[in-house]
DNA sequence: ATTGCAATTGAGATATACTATCAAATAAAG
DNA sequence: CTTTATTTGATAGTATATCTCAATTGCAAT
C-alpha cells in the first residue's frame, strides 16, 4: 500500500481491501478469484488496483502454457524469475546468477536492443494441492 | 500440410489456403490478421487450423509483453527460443546450448517436475517497420 | 466543519482472443 | 454413388481485461 502512495496514489479503502488480500496470498493467483473474493469492491477497480501493484513491481503477471495468466505476490525486487505449477498455479521465485550472465553473452548476438526478458519454468509441484496432495 | 496429413488430418481447401498465407508469414502475426486476410475461409477454421499447427510444432505462439498472442512459423523443430520485436511483432529464433546445460542445472534446484519453459527476449528491432524504417 | 475539485469508484458496455455448438457441406472408403 | 466420419462456418458464449461516465470520496484550503 504504502508503494502506492509514494507513486501518488490515494489510499483509498477498495485499494487497501485489495492490498490486504494480496498479502494472505502469496502463492498464484486470478484477478478473477481476488474479486470473488472482494465482493465488497467492484471487479474494474480490483483489475485497476493489481495493475498498479504490477506497475509498481510488487506483483508479477505470468502467462500459463496455454496463455492464462496468473499473478503472484513478488517479494524480492531484484530481478528474478518463476516456475508456476501447471496444476494448481502455485508461484515460486528463484533467481539465478548464472541466468544473467549467460543472457548478457546472448543479447548480445541478438539483432536489436534487448528491452527485456522472461524466463518461466512449468512444474507439476510436489504436494500440489490439486492434486489431492499425492 | 503433410505435416497434418501425417498426423491424420484431411488435406482440406480451407486448410491448404492457411498453410499457403502461413508460409509467406514467417515474421510475427496473428490469427486474427491472417483471418482478415483469408475472407474465404471461416474465423473459427482459421483459428482451429492454427492450433493444428501449434501442436504439430509447425507455428509457435509467443506472448508478448503485455501477454497478447504473436505466433510465428518455426524452421527450426529442434529445441529454439524467440526474440520478439515489441513494436512490430517480429520474431526470431534463437538457440542457445549454453541456455540448455544451465537450465539442467537450475532444474535440479527447482522442488518439483519440470514439464516445459519458456525463455523469450523483447527487442526493439533495428530497421523495425513500424519504426519508418529508422 | 464546509466547500471545492481532482482522484477514484462501480456498473455496465466494449474489446480481444478464443472456444463451443450444431446443422450443413465435404472428403474418403466401400 | 452411397455411406459415414470429418470438417466447416455462422453464431453465440467465455475469459480476461479495459473503457465510459456519472456518482462518490479523499484531501486541501478556507
Amino acid at each position: 500500500m504504502a508503494v502506492l502512495e509514494n507513486r501518488g496514489y490515494r489510499a483509498t479503502a477498495p485499494r487497501k481491501a485489495v492490498a490486504e488480500l494480496l498479502e494472505q496470498k502469496h502463492e498464484g493467483f486470478t484477478v478473477e478469484a481476488l474479486s470473488e473474493e472482494l465482493p465488497s469492491v467492484g471487479r474494474a477497480t480490483v483489475y485497476r488496483t493489481i495493475k498498479l501493484f504490477l506497475e509498481a513491481g510488487v506483483v508479477c503477471k505470468l502467462p500459463m502454457m496455454d496463455g492464462s495468466p496468473v499473478y503472484s505476490l513478488s517479494r524480492a525486487n531484484r530481478c528474478h524469475y518463476h516456475s508456476v505449477c501447471v496444476q494448481c498455479g502455485a508461484v515460486r521465485e528463484f533467481r539465478a546468477a548464472a541466468f544473467e550472465r549467460l543472457l548478457r553473452a546472448v543479447i548480445s548476438d541478438i539483432p536489436g536492443q534487448v528491452v527485456d526478458h522472461r524466463i518461466e519454468l512449468y512444474v507439476t509441484c510436489d504436494y500440489c494441492p490439486a492434486d489431492g496432495g499425492k
